[in-house]
DNA sequence: TATATATTATACCGATTGGTATACAAACTG
DNA sequence: CAGTTTGTATACCAATCGGTATAATATATA
């Protein structure tokens, strides 16, 4: 177990520096300080590396959103701050595979690593907009814009948090205690006015 | 000149389809109906030929946002639209670039594509920050957050031309008529009352 | 102790990578 | 016409790519 966590976290790192079709497996294995046929062992291709990889990232993703998003039905304002809350706390803590998300989100969606993240990213959306449906009857009339929603909702998380990665690149410990309740609960209030109308 | 533009063609395509990385030198030239010294000729090195490709790309794009910037120094509400309204119909017209670049702008930093395009989305940056100092009085108190409402309005903007492209992908040539004005007045709006508070 | 199973290393594979040396043709220039 | 620049093709390069066949370990179970 201990050498299947190796490779992860040194792959990780290195797609998230330089991107998946830039690395190579031998590089992988020389900074894991392993061999191929043991990455191979573990993960029967790189392809197959990149799918564990995704595989557990988005649980650790998934088990800070869900949890957020079925906090309290009476308020949408609480919710989406909790949410809100749950996904900037990722992208902090778990930063190397938050930007490599990121990147691979907007990335070319014909070859190897957007496919592979597609399905992660669907059910993402899906959530997201299963969350604006729930709560419909707060935000008056959305006429089954939800998906629009969701998406600016996407984008605005996203911008907020790749802003803040921007702004901080490099620190590594103290990042957390710069991302207030106070301040995001300032971002969803702007959000929401657009919202609203 | 043919030759040199139909290079530059098939090469954004590739780009944009599958990845820079992912896109060898080989299927280029074999798309393009050429062989390699050709190419070579040309652009120096596949990096060369990425150079090459973002010079052109970015000298489109600014000779929209650029006009669209200084149209009207008096209204801000007027200025973020024309903005807006450039970069949407760059987005629709041009959009094997926008994408590409749009999948340039959140690629990991350390590889040759990132490199690339840098410089050129730094002065991008640079213009909408200057856009925001330049309208500072009309939009009361921004304490020094001109990079912030800059980050924020980029993102805004990507955000919505990647979901109209996401919406309408596939389709080439009606694009147009789908990006009404008033919409994007709309969503301007939506995105200052968010700043003016 | 004997056997089975999980890991690991050595050494290798064919295919493809970005890039080039050489030569030849076209076209412009004196 | 002679010479030079521009442009293109054939054939090739060492290096690297993702991946594997083989065999030796370590460990656990019987």
């Amino acid at each position: 177990m201990d050498n299947r966590k190796n490779i992860l976290d040194v792959a990780l790192c290195l797609f998230h520096q330089k991107g998946y079709d830039a690395v190579s497996v031998q590089e992988i294995v020389e900074k894991a300080g392993i061999t191929k046929p043991t990455l191979y062992y573990y993960f029967g291709s790189k392809y197959g590396l990149l799918e564990a990889l995704l595989e557990d990232g988005f649980k650790r993703l998934n088990s800070r959103i869900y949890p957020a998003m079925e906090c309290c039905d009476s308020d949408v304002r609480e919710v989406l701050f909790q949410v809100t809350r749950a996904f900037m706390h990722f992208a902090v803590e778990d930063n190397k595979f938050f930007s490599f998300m990121l990147s691979l989100m907007y990335s070319a969606k014909e070859n190897e690593p957007y496919q592979a993240v597609r399905p992660h990213l669907h059910s993402l959306y899906r959530s997201i907009i299963e969350l604006f449906e729930r709560n419909s009857q707060q935000l008056g009339n959305m006429n089954g814009r939800q998906e629009q929603f969701a998406m600016g909702f996407l984008g605005f998380l996203n911008q907020y948090a790749f802003t803040f990665m921007v702004k901080h690149d490099g620190q590594e410990d103290t990042l957390a205690e710069h991302v207030t309740d106070d301040e995001m609960r300032g971002l969803v209030q702007q959000f929401m006015y657009g919202i609203v109308n």
